[in-house]
DNA sequence: GCAATATACCACAAAAATAGTAGGAATTAA
DNA sequence: TTAATTCCTACTATTTTTGTGGTATATTGC
């Protein structure tokens, strides 16, 4: 579980969406300099973001981009994985990692695996919208 | 939270001291010719190791490593942190990260907080007498 | 004392992953 | 038709990870 820059400006994309409704459809250049992050790697990341239909675009003049669906809609978990090869703790876990050949004898694949489901559903527990009220962590813990 | 080959690796030698308690003081070439790592770079590791007081080494023929605690008072969590500087999700959470200087504003570090809390909790509850028996993980989902 | 076997320490190097850039083609509203 | 915009592909730089090499120091058994 590795967040990288990737997965962290694919999230401040989405909320800068979530927090500006009433524009509708944003340009990507209005979101990269109210994000304070280069327009040419917002592209990337926004077309991940695309592929995994998290967002609508409009291409030409007076095009950009739109969420899709209410900000209670989307999960953390969801709007990461669409970006992040690397939300497994380990690389044995991954679609992609290299299957190691002693993972039937392997004494700690069992504990990787029930962490990452530990992770992986805390953050599918945590919506957009939880995001933008903050509530969640300001009343916790009382 | 990245597990990379310092960490596996640092599990597996506490792992091959655990399984070997008959052994005494093991040298780092029967470790690594038993786990099939590289001595060299094993070297790095126990160091890690030994600096966090997980493990205590004699020098000089006949020398080696051994544990210096009953597998079940080793955490997993606290052999990664030895060598892991990256547990944390994202990097403003590490010690050494870059401060954002938006952290006050920022939406989401409430959520990475409380992940790292998660994860570590889980990380911390596992032991290595755990990870020997692998009971833990058979039993469970019943 | 000396040879053999270890740990301890420091610097360097290769490989992989991450982060970011460059240039231009295609599309659309005004 | 022009300006603004998404979309696409390739390239580059930086950082992190994964090691390697060489040497100094300590300990044991002969």
């Amino acid at each position: 579980m590795n967040v990288t820059s990737k997965g962290r400006y694919a999230l401040r994309v989405m909320l800068d969406l979530a927090q500006h409704p009433e524009e509708g459809t944003i340009s990507l250049k209005t979101i990269a300099e109210r994000q304070e992050i280069s327009m040419k790697y917002l592209e990337m990341i926004v077309a991940g973001l695309k592929k995994a239909e998290l967002l609508e675009s409009t291409r030409g003049k007076e095009g950009g981009y739109r969420l899709c669906r209410a900000p209670e809609d989307y999960t953390v978990g969801e709007i990461l994985r669409s970006l992040e090869d690397n939300l497994a703790p380990v690389s044995c876990l991954r679609a992609d990692g290299v299957r190691c050949d002693k993972a039937a004898a392997c004494a700690t694949l069992p504990m990787w695996k029930e962490l990452d489901e530990i992770t992986n559903a805390y953050l599918d527990a945590v919506t957009l919208q939880d995001l933008l009220t903050g509530e969640k962590w300001r009343e916790e813990k009382v």
